[in-house]
DNA sequence: TCTTTGCACTCTGGGTGGGGGAGTGCTAAA
DNA sequence: TTTAGCACTCCCCCACCCAGAGTGCAAAGA
């Protein structure tokens, strides 16, 4: 369900569903909760002295935090952590919205679509952003290769891959090229790397360097550089299809323009969020990030949901959404864990 | 330049200098400019009274505008178009700036990916929002057409264009069609519009239609429908790219969270922009929406300044960014203007 | 006639101060 | 171990005032 917690915390029961009732008042209406209401919220018969005590307790454990010392207090993500965790009881999903998400996730031949057509689903259902990471390109094998030199140091390379489709990538290399060497890394490689997966022409070039680093000419070692920066821009480390951010404005805590404007810059360079979701891909299921767990500052008020989805045991990639540490992980979590097996489904039966 | 002004303003000469002056300070710094600080500004040696005589006869033009009793004055959309129209001197462009901009826009056989370096290119040197339409598909001419019945009153279209490219699109259905019916449509479409441009097939049928309006057949009626349907969604109304959304937040007055959310979702949406866009396509050069001009909502405290592309004397498309009303029209419209020309040869000269 | 001076007026924004409310921690009693 | 009581803290809201900026208008000056 979800990553260990860093160490076990022990608590009597007592403890435990008071806690468990203060985070679920909090998720539900974001003010921090105090020990009167809390007396008053649950069916036990305890006064809010003894709920005080217990919380004082809770807050030495480091789960619970108070904004100032008169206010109520307010879960931390290492309380969320253990909530999640422990605590929580994921209820089946209502037939009617796995309905509503086998709606949106039929299968489709045009897998970027659906993709997108799961992200959309899933933020639109969760209110939250929905985020379906895309699977690398499953098999390309390398047809035939070709440089063109242009200006300022930039190369134009043209990849026939799969023999009928054509990708065309711009590297910027160091110094500038002669079409003539160029001609000639093309034709090594041509000759030697023709037919192979994409993905393993980069590892086998390195060891094929290392087998004949004595006598690295200079043809090789241009072809070495072209390759790299060819394959490298080519095994493009993954893309991701992201939905419904403008749910992330204003909900919860993100009331903080500056904080939410760093956040879309972060969605926008993709590389954090891409780093985060790679977490995920070998997790069992749905994994949660919560706050500062992520280990991104921009992800700081923000939870992560994921599930990665496969085909046939095999994990194609992950999805999940993005939202406000306070979100109802109850029903999120489920959403996830259904949608990654749904869109695995889809992705298996493509018509 | 732009379009005309409702209707030309007679002023003399030292209030439209004083107007400028204001609109140039106001740009610059955002704050209501006073009589005093006007007073000091500009070389004139004239006292703040005299200022705000001229200032209270602007505001009743309509130009100008006070926040409230004691605050300075602030343009109205009105202002800014006048400043816009007949006070702004737009200057070159910096030969860097050119650089940087030809640098972007280098030929690019991916369409696709030239737009959208060309659109994150506007909001990276304007740091506004940089939009790019696409060029509807130039040439697509019918080579196939193919229905598939699916579940729930919705049909698989497949459609074969120019002997190569493969498109699938789904369209949802009033009522359920059987297959043969659609293999009837296919076939009759088939043998009736293959090789023409998918645009025009659109407009034949129509005309078609009323040619043999007296014997529409049952399969007539649903061959019309799907074709109908199934190229509306083709000569799909347009799409665009937009970059730089997060330079929106926060920028100039779009400080409101709840603002800047609708505007994003509006975004989103597409269909207000593209609406807009498509105003700007018989535009002679630059155009310029300002605030309310659009008819936009959500574009209220908004500034769109657009210019259509063209290669040959055909207008492919149209770019621009959006930005908040006070924005620095003096550079970003000579920007905008350039990238249009630089984008039109870029297209010309594809690799 | 246009410009300036002078003045009363208005509105914002920041600062201050007080009261109510919510909540706490601690102590002592049950 | 729980509860009641109590003093205390802190936020939030409100009213209030004040300084500052800016205005409009009337009357004087060029």
């Amino acid at each position: 369900m979800s990553r260990p917690s860093a160490e076990p915390i022990a608590l009597n029961e007592r403890s435990l569903f008071l806690f468990k009732a203060l985070v679920e008042h909090f998720i539900q209406d974001g003010q921090p909760v105090g020990s009167r209401t809390l007396a008053r919220d649950i069916g036990l018969d305890l006064s809010p002295a003894t709920i005080r005590n217990v919380m004082a307790d809770l807050e030495h454990l480091g789960l619970l935090h108070s904004p100032h010392t008169s206010a109520g207090r307010v879960p931390t993500a290492r309380g969320y952590r253990l909530f999640v965790d422990s605590l929580l009881r994921v209820n089946k999903l209502d037939e009617q919205e796995v309905q509503r998400i086998a709606r949106d996730l039929e299968p489709d031949r045009d897998v970027q679509a659906l993709m997108a057509r799961t992200s959309a689903m899933l933020s639109e259902i969760t209110r939250l952003a929905g985020i379906v990471m895309l699977p690398r390109p499953v098999q390309q094998s390398l047809k035939h290769i070709e440089f063109v030199s242009l200006s300022d140091n930039r190369v134009l390379v043209i990849l026939v891959v799969n023999d009928r489709e054509v990708q065309n990538r711009i590297i910027h290399t160091a110094r500038p090229f002669q079409p003539a060497e160029l001609q000639q890394a093309a034709n090594f490689l041509n000759a030697n790397y023709m037919g192979r997966e994409l993905q393993t022409v980069n590892d086998e070039i390195l060891r094929d360097l290392k087998r004949m680093k004595e006598d690295v000419s200079n043809l090789m070692q241009t072809t070495i550089e072209m390759a790299q920066r060819a394959f490298e821009t080519g095994s493009d480390g993954g893309d991701y299809v992201l939905s419904g951010q403008t749910n992330l404005m204003g909900a919860g805590d993100l009331t903080d323009m500056d904080k939410v404007r760093k956040l879309f810059e972060s969605f926008n360079r993709k590389r954090d969020i891409l780093h985060l979701m790679e977490q995920a891909v070998h997790a069992r299921g749905v994994q949660i990030f919560i706050g500062e767990e992520s280990g991104y500052e921009v992800l700081d008020n923000c939870s992560v949901v994921t599930s990665p989805y496969e085909v046939d045991g095999e994990i194609l990639g992950v999805l999940g959404v993005i939202g406000p540490t306070r979100m109802n992980y109850e029903r999120v979590i489920p959403i996830v864990d259904i949608t990654a097996k749904m869109l695995g489904s889809a992705l298996n039966s493509r018509i």
